[in-house]
DNA sequence: AAAGGAAATGCTGTATACAATAAATAGCAT
DNA sequence: ATGCTATTTATTGTATACAGCATTTCCTTT
């Protein structure tokens, strides 16, 4: 590929295309998600255009959807940044956890099976070793791969789609409010987690999940930097 | 602000033009969930656009939009059209609402006070009025904003947000798999809800609505009208 | 007459050019 | 020297032109 790419600016034949678009949207997705692209990163079109070596409209779209998501925050005029989550919509992201994916739990239980069980396995091990090896962002986000796998798993695309969502959004809270070091996900709760559902103990599951999503929660510090326009009046005491 | 409007194809001064790309998202988003625009149309972007007077561009970010929220299903290379809501679909959405709509009760119940039950009840004043007088689509409409306005209430936006897409796609359900002349939500319902709601019975008030969707859900009949490529094979018995 | 293929048309996907605006900077006046 | 204003620059918003696939229609052939 890296021939035709260099030799001459080629149109890609259509089909490539798509297939393009969806790849260079993975590609800011997972920068962002794995703060390679940090909170309040301006987002310059003509930049990524030069980059991904197509032209401003094929961005356009990849901006907005990320927009969508919440994941790059759309100013009029001013253009894209990587949104920074505000300590108010950490919270509604996972209060919202809280109720969809303790939720599908008992659903997962009872659709849970042997081959399901043993890919969950393998990407908690995956998750571990990234931690291990020190990798914290690509841990964030394989223990984000994680939840959404699981809640695919309850077979109900629309609440799967919902809990993809919290989870990139979790992900960009935990780069900015988690502590470094700590992982929101304790190493083993996942593996625990697997063990319940395989047992089909479905309200066993959903307490943990209850109790896992808590702790994340609680390991977060919520100091809100407030980098831009110091409140003068504070600091100085009025 | 007519005459120069009409007078010659001024470019709107921007600030107006983030406000027509809205009203025109809403006008198409309405005509959809109201089933001006039936499930299966096609949606040309020439044609949007020479509606609404802006090019393709402004159409085909919000047809993105709308694809995006599920309204529209957009094909490579063959468009845009409004939605047609499988049966499987249908049953997500509405196992999706049980799950959140109900969990946000008793959040809505400790917020709920006067004027938030004023709204409420004025809403579902309209809806019956809609009712009565026979229009059967734009009760649909103002029904879906009833049960979004009181996910707003419960202060979480994500998971109002995420109400909110579930009530447009209950709406173009309705549409398809509704029958005539019965609006899935009974004409007292709405009311019975805030009473429960206004004393603060949070349990009381998910359980109503628990029964609320059921009984939407079972009002529908879920046959596939598989009006395209009718299969002769099973049409006249193999 | 029916079926298959080829040309024409309609519509979308992409890039690019141009217009408009907000930020940055320099110049001027006080 | 400082504050305000004007100009310049950088970047987005919009329209349009062009290229490519899909569908349809018409012609040819069996």
């Amino acid at each position: 590929m890296s021939d035709a790419q260099t030799a001459l600016k080629r149109r890609p034949t259509e089909k490539e295309g798509d297939e393009r678009h969806e790849a260079i949207y993975r590609a800011v997705s997972d920068a962002i998600v794995e703060q390679r692209l940090k909170p309040g990163a301006r987002l310059r079109e003509d930049a990524l255009a030069e980059v991904f070596g197509i032209s401003r409209t094929g961005i356009r779209k990849i901006l907005q959807r990320l927009a969508l998501e919440q994941l790059v925050t759309l100013t009029p005029r001013r253009g894209a940044s990587v949104t920074r989550p505000t300590a108010d919509e950490a919270k509604d992201v996972f209060d919202a956890r809280q109720l969809i994916e303790c939720g599908l739990m008992p659903d997962v239980a009872r659709r849970m099976n042997a081959a399901a069980a043993a890919e969950l396995r393998e990407m908690a091990r995956q998750e571990r070793q990234a931690l291990r090896s020190g990798q914290q962002s690509v841990a964030i986000r394989l223990s984000a791969d994680f939840h959404v796998r699981l809640a695919q798993l309850s077979g109900n695309a629309t609440l799967a789609e919902f809990v993809e969502r919290l989870c990139s959004r979790s992900s960009l809270i935990l780069a900015v409010y988690g502590h470094r070091g700590h992982l929101g996900c304790e190493s083993h709760d996942h593996d625990d987690l697997i063990g319940y559902l395989e047992t089909g103990n479905g309200e066993r599951a959903k307490a943990f999940m209850s109790r896992h999503l808590k702790a994340i929660e609680a390991s977060l510090s919520m100091v809100e930097e407030e980098e831009n326009v110091p409140d003068l009046q504070q600091i100085f005491g009025a």
